[in-house]
RNA sequence: GCAAGCGUGGCGGAACUGGCAGACGCACUGGACUCAAAAUCCAGCGGGGUCAAACCCGUGCGGGUUCGACUCCCGCCGCUUGCACCA
């Protein structure tokens, strides 16, 4: 016998949307409590079941807050620019904002049905104008703005000092561009010829199963100097309370290192190569260059003889993907320029050489090689026959053998010595610090501090993204929009194909493109990229503070309250977004906060990543294998409070488990027991529910169950509250007589997990008003307390009986309790007590000999 | 290769700060109810051992610390995730 789901959730969702009990106050005077899911991207296939797994963990906590007294803020919104859209709409001709609309409809649908607590009215869409505006606008911000070192903080780009030397209009402005915050660079991108367009790195590879060439080729792109950011991005990590894994990954991201650059003058060429290391101190052993082949410098210095073989090398590095690059290559290639370069600190000419081995993007894109002491370089330089010089010998004095392998330890310094510094016998760090001042006061190097982190290349050649608000004028100069011209909209076409110049299909729309500036009454043709589609994700939770603002994209009020002193105080989401979506968000608020536009310096103070449900089979869902678990078949067989029930119930929130169909009856079963508990089959009270007082065994179960759902739900661990819930279902069930306030308190605490059933008890029950809006019961820890205990009897540490004595009875109590039991008698007898162990309220153990 | 995390019954998982391993649920077994089945209720359910008990073993493997280790330390093995020539 089923209680009547189907009937009452339908009943409340239709009740919830007309009298909308989770509308968000605006009353300030209470505590906030902001908790947000990340937000979809609202595909074609609809919600799939992992999805509800975070909405529902941070429902229950937006229930549960708001029934502590919180002011909540638990808002939804969809993340809908991106590429599955417009590929979607490229072979059906449906336009994307149509397909984006009714995609949204079906995951609010769907979301609606599993009874989740949204404010729909705070809705974000990132598609709509009243929001790109802002994204622009915040663009915008960081267009015009430079990084002043000096204080560590973004500056109106206007206070930019310029130097003397710099006069011209045309200079001023081409300095200025040099420090913006968003700027203009040729960048390599994933090039494909036949198709004439630039592919996402996620698409290089399905075209080149296909056959399609793709090149790695520069092309103009908005990039943001993120990396002006890295140090406090890296810094701020400790200000935030999110899994180890994750502040580990962002630190590794960021990258930062410590060491030297140095310069090798060419030799016959005005040129020098600057290289990056973090082990100057092996600057002696470095025997030869290697430049990245796209490094500049490559041009100017290889030598006729060589010219035709590097630039074939060239050609070949670009043709390789990044993958190609490096995971696929087990041997390093690279040619000779046919230059030499002069160490500094030896003197000695070393080759010059280009291999794809080195980076361009990273350092200086240049490298001092010391095979004795870097793996990498030993690899190049043995399959070269290239020299290797030992500058380092381990600190317990062992000999190494350089020839079979690089010694990259740190250790004492050798064969490192000119008329000026002297690493010789140094343990590694003293010779970093010797080698740098000798650098600093040579002018022939200094010390410097390396980020792995590389500028955000922000520009995608795509129709449905945010269009960057940026014009070009015939004489070359450049205007970016204002405040008051935003947002610049996406204009509507039918046509969705690239240009087949690289551009977006946005230069294919005449009209739209050049056009007539109606500040200036210059011809003018606008930016044609677009913005990626992490752009949107960078604000989002800023925007549900104050939705609907079209002067502003957050109240400073809203802001303040919603955001202050924490930022959003629980941020949910899965652990893919580890790295770029949170890297970037915190990046634009930064930004944001040093303009003041912002309260904290961080915007997500507590993060968690939710676990991916697996297959029943234990693999990852997916339509291939055939294991998906749709949650509209879930709903309609076993409702939508056992999904969530079950959800949650699965095990540890973080952890990745699998779905199993049967363990959805065991929770079932439970929700059915809770109402037989409370209800009759004909949706009335029990007559076993009577106004009576809570035997004590009884109430010590009710209080163990409220503060054990108190504590569980602040530390997310819904497993372990629901087994506490079951308990409490065995226990009372046995009673004939039921208090109905223990059945009250009982249906709160399950009221944030299952908020269908409960709402209708609470009403069967005589509740007043919605059990969502009611004050979540307390505990009263006197209540828990017991008379007595049962207590751990050991023998030389082997359990050999258990013994009741009263709370917080002395060793001597216990002891002598506990030689009275039988089994405990018999194992002490004839030895010698030589030691008692004693924990109170815990065990009591006897060391024989 | 580097980094982080995880290994507990047939299964999902619990176990505070080192103190009764296996809460809660699934599956399974037996029983009650039923003409029968489903549903429901009751009981059992790590392995060995015993008529029953006593007792022995048991948290990936090997060692260590401790009166006492799933928990702490060292070394392996396996799995998951992320990064991947970052000089």
């Amino acid at each position: 016998m089923h209680y009547p789901f189907a009937s009452i959730e339908e009943k409340w969702q239709r009740r919830w949307a007309e009298s909308e009990p989770y509308r968000v106050s605006s009353d300030q005077t209470k505590p906030k409590y902001y908790v947000l899911d990340m937000f979809p991207y609202p595909s074609g296939a609809g919600l799939h079941i992992g999805h509800p797994e975070g909405y529902t963990a941070t429902d229950i906590v937006s229930r549960f807050k708001r029934m502590c007294g919180f002011n909540v803020l638990h808002p939804m919104g969809f993340d809908a620019f991106g590429l599955p859209t417009e590929r979607y709409s490229m072979t059906t001709g449906i336009h994307p904002s149509i397909a984006t609309a009714n995609n949204i409809a079906t995951f609010k649908r769907q979301l609606n049905a599993i009874g989740f607590d949204y404010d729909w009215s705070r809705e974000v869409n990132t598609t709509l104008p009243e929001y790109y505006r802002w994204t622009q606008w915040m663009f915008l911000m960081m267009y015009n703005s430079w990084f002043d070192r000096s204080v560590g903080k973004a500056r109106h780009i206007d206070e930019l000092p310029i130097p003397a030397d710099v006069t011209s209009a045309a200079d001023i402005e081409t300095y200025r561009d040099a420090h913006r915050l968003a700027y203009i660079a040729y960048s390599p991108v994933n090039w494909c010829e036949a198709l004439g367009t630039v592919l996402a790195n996620e698409e290089v590879d399905e075209w080149k199963e296909k056959g399609y060439t793709v090149e790695r080729r520069p092309m103009r792109q908005w990039m943001l100097r993120i990396t002006e950011y890295a140090e406090r991005l890296l810094e701020d990590l400790t200000l935030l309370d999110w899994p180890s894994s994750t502040l580990e990954m962002q630190r590794h991201w960021i990258g930062k290192s410590q060491g030297a650059e140095v310069h090798f003058p060419v030799q016959d060429h005005e040129h020098s190569i600057t290289v990056f290391t973090t082990r100057p101190d092996t600057l002696f052993g470095a025997t030869y260059l290697v430049v990245a082949p796209e490094h500049p410098i490559v041009d100017h210095i290889v030598s006729e003889q060589h010219r035709t073989e590097v630039m074939a090398y060239r050609e070949a590095t670009s043709l390789k993907s990044d993958l190609e690059r490096t995971e696929l290559s087990k041997f390093k290639t690279g040619v000779f320029t046919g230059a030499y370069a002069i160490n500094p600190a030896s003197s000695q000419a070393v080759p010059v050489w280009v291999a794809d081995y080195v980076l361009a993007h990273y350092g200086t894109g240049a490298i001092m090689a010391v095979p004795g002491h870097d793996e990498r370089d030993h690899e190049f330089a043995t399959s070269f026959g290239l020299p290797i010089v030992q500058v380092v010998t381990p600190i317990d004095g062992s000999s190494v053998d350089l020839a079979a392998a690089a010694f990259s330890d740190e250790g004492i310094g050798v064969n490192s010595e000119n008329a000026h510094v002297n690493l010789n016998g140094l343990p590694t760090a003293d010779a970093k610090a010797a080698i740098i001042l000798w650098l600093e006061t040579s002018g022939t190097g200094r010390g410097r501090t390396q980020y792995r982190l590389r500028d955000w290349l922000f520009s995608r050649q795509r129709y449905w993204g945010e269009p960057i608000p940026i014009m070009f004028f015939e004489d070359g100069t450049k205007r970016a929009l204002e405040a008051d011209e935003l947002p610049l909209l996406l204009p509507e076409v039918a046509e969705f194909k690239p240009a087949g110049t690289g551009e977006s299909p946005l230069a294919t729309v005449e009209s739209w493109v050049n056009f007539i500036d109606p500040k200036t009454g210059k011809k003018a043709r606008l930016e044609t990229n677009t913005m990626p589609q992490w752009a949107g994700s960078c604000w989002y939770y800023l925007r549900y503070c104050d939705p609907q603002n079209s002067e502003t994209f957050c109240d400073p009020d809203a802001e303040r309250y919603w955001m202050g002193s924490t930022g959003v105080d629980l941020y949910v989401g899965g652990g893919e977004h580890a790295v770029l979506h949170l890297l970037y968000a915190r990046f634009w608020h930064k930004v944001l906060f040093d303009y003041g536009y912002v309260t904290t310096p961080e915007p997500f103070k507590r993060l968690f990543h939710q676990g991916l449900i697996m297959g029943e089979d234990g693999r990852k869902m997916s339509k291939s294998l055939g294991n998906v678990v749709n949650p509209d078949d879930v709903i309609h067989v076993h409702g939508a409070d056992a999904l969530r029930l079950y959800e949650m119930f699965l095990g540890p929130l973080e952890a990745s488990k699998p779905w199993n169909t049967t363990g959805i009856e065991g929770v079932t079963r439970f929700l059915n027991r809770a109402w037989r508990m409370i209800a009759t089959e004909d949706s009335t009270l029990s007559p076993a529910v009577q106004d009576v007082p809570c035997a004590s065994d009884a109430e010590r179960v009710l209080h163990a169950t409220i503060k054990k759902t108190r504590e569980d739900v602040e530390a997310l661990s819904f497993n372990t509250t629901i087994a506490q819930l079951m308990i409490f279902v065995n226990e009372f069930t046995k009673l004939d007589v039921r208090p109905r306030s223990a059945m009250m308190q009982f249906v709160q605490c399950l009221a944030p997990f299952a908020p269908h059933i409960t709402e209708e008890l609470w009403q069967i029950l005589g509740g007043e008003g919605s059990v969502h809006t009611s004050s979540f019961p307390e505990f009263d820890a006197s209540k828990l307390v017991v008379d007595n205990v049962e207590i751990v009897v050991q023998v030389s540490s082997k359990i050999r009986g258990k013994i009741i004595v009263p709370l917080d009875a002395d060793a001597a109590t216990t002891g002598s309790l506990a030689r009275q039991d039988e089994s405990i008698a018999r194992h002490l007898d004839g030895k010698e007590i030589v030691r008692e162990v004693f924990v109170p309220n815990k065990l009591i153990n006897f060391i024989v000999r």
